[in-house]
RNA sequence: GCGGACGUGGCGGAAUGGUAGACGCCGGGGACUUAAAAUCCCCUGAUCCUUGAUCGUGCGGGUUCGAGUCCCGCCGUCCGCACCA
């Protein structure tokens, strides 16, 4: 192919796809293990291979892109891998619904985004991809789970689990969202199944304590987690059933309020409120209203509190003649604690609804200020701190007085013991779908749950399978299941649940940095690479992918498998491409109809529709979306605008956590700037003479800065820095420091517009590829400016400048701002009453 | 309800407690051109009595010589979690 660049323009149509052929045959992006380099680790989350690489992709893998060329021409070893998260059920849905397999469906879509990837001029090892849904990848993931197995992490269990009936699978807790399936949408039902799950909770704790040594984590992200973990401490209490010698277990993080107790609520699912609904009817009804409530924010939030006496007492644990009603109450989950609480409504919002609506004692035991009357007045429940009242031989003490004494008593007398309570729950893993990891064991009727043994892994999936009926593609097999017990060599069959896709993204940041065929990792490798030292990707995996793939790190690493706790050091959210919606109101049923960006013609206010001139409505700047359909195509962009332009626009105005608009206007500025580029590296004059010591000191200063700027991932900073630069160099004569400012641009600009800048460098003269050239030193002495500009105030009120020579001391400064006109009329005759300065910054002059 | 983030021109956004609005976009004016595109130059927070001045970073206070920045109290927007005992 033949360039067809003028001195006005380049011409990405030509040169991007011939120096992504150069990359690809110097390799120069190979990582290599043994390198002597410092070393670098630059991950962007894998993208699950829908078929098209969205703009979101874009943003994400450029940011990853900038820091990791920057990296490598600052002499650091870089890993800077790719690969797919090739499981998952739009793969099977295209195999329901297209007739196609999703092996097929996957392979075909890695292979489109692949080269999608590759227009974009990323700098990829590409040599180190992985796609989850091979055996060379899925098959060491079994060997991973079978040693966890045997380490106990791993177990299997009947449970109740939430029951996808669309999708037709378990769904984690995690998955289920306002009662809702988190992919189809399906009311969750609950359904008793064998599942594997995975013992996460084992390391709730660690996984907590965690998150403080992550201090390059956004706040955010260490919050939601924690959150989610949701530790809590309290006391574990049986309150005595009146005349039986069964009882109640509760939880309590308030025990210094048990003085104020006043009833037992249990939850509708609750074993006694079953056992006790088989005689009554009543009972029976009530469970089932409980049941029917809806589980949404806003429903939660108007839902009464209501309760049913089951008759029964229990005595309090502090005094066995004081006795309190039992209630099955439609607030108390069974899944959380014991299921069962004890109720102090003077000092629990909640607590105090119901004892209103069932005239229930409400007794003060914690003082709220001067307050510590007993009887408690109003429907607000005091919550603050405060000294114990009321409450006997604890009156006085603090509430973290009072719970420490009372978890000790407890203790002692056998009623109670101290417990930390986690909101999270184990992972469930099991999913009743074919296209994921086969959970690698056998049942067989004589040995029971045997594991599959390593030397016979991958086990691998079924090529020919129906898609057609619902359910498991692997349960009707008609002959993967059949195999021969490896223990006992008799006729057994498959475990036939495969993975949760959530397992697959668990572990492949360790597999990119070390892929033996043999085992999952080599252990030395990875300690040369790991943890990863940037991470880059989507506010929504802050909970899910981020904590499983901290779990299972651990996980290794209590295993003896690996020699660090944390994958990721730092951790980067980037935020969505949003773009305005263009739209008209439908005349017949006043439904909005929304137009595609193709199908406008964008004026600077104004836009119509091409078809027909008229004009549309410019909506809110939103998400893409299809159904709003103001998403662009990458592709499309690349073609008219190229590589560098896209990538540009990627990195500049927004702060890269934020959201970015997305505007024509916008791409076609960044198109406008990287021709800008390329007339002003065609003046690039190597027999230039004369030497210009302001642009010498702004070209180091620019690089200075715009290595602090990207080392901090403020791409949008560098951007305007590097905008400064270029106009500063446009506006200077020709002389040595030009030409030299103009090779340090293209060196600057080299990791965000690489193609630009592999044909400029070629260009002037250079040898070999810009991707592989050394980054910038600085000279030191021209950071620092000899003149500045000094503020001159009065009062705090900017009134004049001056610039003098950098270092002048104070009180030349200070007779200097007195000597100015403008000074002088500021006062207006007033008595200075004393003079702030700040040397090379400002002066205050104070009347 | 709990937790977090944020609030600066027409827009995206800059600003170690020290000249608010860098840089980009939009808009306006001009140069070049037969013309257009491209390119280049200038202007572009508001108001006024326009050689200058006053006001101005969601609102109200405070600390300070000096506050977009720090403190207190509100208001608003967005996000996450939630009958979690």
């Amino acid at each position: 192919m033949t360039s067809a660049n003028t001195p006005d323009r380049f011409d990405p149509s030509s040169a991007d796809a011939r120096w992504q052929a150069a990359w690809d045959q110097a390799q120069c992006f190979r990582a290599d293990d043994n390198s002597a380099k410092p070393r670098s680790y630059v991950l962007e989350m894998f993208p699950y291979p829908s078929g098209r690489i969205h703009i979101g992709h874009v943003r994400n893998y450029t940011m990853g892109d900038v820091l990791a060329r920057t990296k490598r021409m600052q002499g650091f070893e870089v890993l800077h891998p790719m690969g797919w998260d090739a499981f998952g059920m739009p793969a099977e849905n295209a195999a329901m619904e297209k007739g196609v397999h999703p092996g097929g469906w996957t392979r075909d879509n890695i292979a489109n985004m692949k080269a999608q990837l590759k227009r974009l001029g990323f700098a990829l090892d590409w040599s180190r991809e992985v796609a989850t849904c091979e055996p060379d990848y899925y098959g060491q993931e079994q060997a991973l789970f079978l040693d966890l197995y045997e380490a106990g992490l791993v177990y299997r269990k009947e449970s109740a689990v939430n029951w996808d009936p669309v999708d037709m699978t378990v769904l984690a807790n995690e998955q289920v969202i306002d009662g809702r399936g988190w992919r189809s949408g399906a009311l969750v039902e609950k359904r008793k199944l064998s599942q594997w799950f995975l013992k996460i909770t084992q390391f709730a704790d660690e996984l907590l304590e965690g998150l403080s040594s992550l201090d390059k984590w956004p706040e955010k992200v260490r919050t939601m987690q924690e959150n989610w973990i949701g530790k809590s401490q309290g006391l574990r209490a049986t309150f005595k059933l009146v005349d039986t010698d069964n009882g109640i277990e509760v939880f309590t993080t308030r025990p210094d309020t048990l003085y104020g107790a006043s009833f037992l609520a249990i939850a509708a699912d609750h074993p006694l409120a079953h056992s006790l609904a088989a005689n009554a009817p009543e009972l029976q009804d009530f469970i089932a209203t409980c049941k029917r409530g809806g589980t949404t924010a806003a429903e939660l939030e108007t839902a009464e509190k209501l309760g049913f006496n089951t008759g029964l007492s229990v005595e309090h644990p502090l005094d066995s003649h004081w006795h309190l009603p039992v209630y099955v109450a439609n607030f108390v989950l069974m899944d959380y604690g014991t299921g069962a609480v004890f109720g102090c409504p003077a000092h629990d919002q909640r607590d105090l609804d119901f004892a209103r609506k069932y005239e229930l004692p409400v007794r003060r035991v914690v003082a709220d200020g001067d307050n510590d009357g007993e009887t408690f007045e109003g429907n607000e429940a005091y919550t603050g701190p405060g000294r114990l009242v009321n409450s006997g031989w604890m009156n006085g003490l603090t509430i973290e007085e009072a719970k420490a004494q009372i978890i000790a008593k407890s203790a002692h007398e056998g009623w109670g013991t101290a417990e930390t309570q986690y909101r999270l729950r184990d992972w469930g893993v099991s999913r009743q779908r074919y296209w994921g990891t086969p959970i690698p064991f056998i049942h067989c009727e004589l040995c029971g749950v045997v594991p599959v043994p390593k030397k016979q892994l991958p086990v691998m999936l079924p090529e020919y399978v129906d898609f057609q009926t619902p359910g498991n593609p692997l349960l009707r097999h008609p002959t993967w299941k059949h195999v021969d017990c490896p223990k006992c060599g008799k006729p057994a069959v498959r475990e036939t649940d495969t993975l949760d896709t959530f397992v697959d993204s668990s572990w492949y940041f360790l597999r990119f940095a070390s892929q033996p065929s043999d085992k999952p990792f080599d252990r030395d490798v990875l300690a040369k690479w790991l943890p990863v030292e940037q991470y880059i990707g989507g506010i929504e995996h802050a909970i899910l992918h981020l904590l499983y793939a901290r779990f299972w790190t651990r996980a290794l690493q209590h295993i003896g498998l690996i020699d660090f706790a944390e994958p990721f050091a730092s951790l980067f959210t980037q935020g969505m491409v949003t773009h305005e919606t263009y739209s008209r109101v439908d005349g017949s049923n006043g439904q909005p109809i929304y137009f595609s960006p193709d199908e406008i013609e964008r004026g600077g206010e104004s836009a119509s529709l091409k078809a027909d001139g008229a004009p549309v409505e410019i909506g809110r700047v939103i998400k893409m979306s299809k159904s709003k359909k103001n998403v662009v195509d990458p592709d499309n962009i690349i073609a008219t605008y190229g590589a560098d332009a896209i990538r540009w626009f990627m990195l500049s105005d927004s702060p890269p956590e934020r959201d970015l608009p997305w505007s024509e206007a916008g791409i076609e500025g960044c198109s406008r700037f990287v021709h800008r580029l390329w007339r002003l590296f065609g003046q690039f004059d190597a027999a230039a003479s004369g030497d210009d010591k302001a642009l010498d000191r702004k070209r180091d200063q620019t690089v200075a800065a715009v290595a602090d700027d990207i080392a901090a991932l403020s791409f949008n900073k560098a951007v305007a820095r590097i905008y400064e630069l270029t106009s500063a160099i446009e506006k200077s004569s020709p002389s040595v420091s030009r030409s030299a400012a103009i090779r340090t641009l293209l060196l600057l600009v080299a990791p965000m517009m690489p193609h630009l800048a592999e044909e400029a460098w070629a260009a002037i003269g250079e040898t070999g590829l810009i991707a592989q050239a050394a980054w910038l030193a600085v000279d030191p002495a021209l950071l620092v400016e000899d003149e500045v500009t000094i503020a001159i105030q009065v009062l705090g009120k900017l009134r004049d400048t001056i610039t003098v020579a950098k270092g002048l001391p104070k009180e030349e400064l200070e007779a200097l701002a007195l000597a100015s006109d403008k000074v002088q009329r500021a006062l207006d005759g007033k008595a200075v009453k004393k003079v702030i300065v700040v040397p090379d910054r400002l002066v205050n002059v104070v009347a």
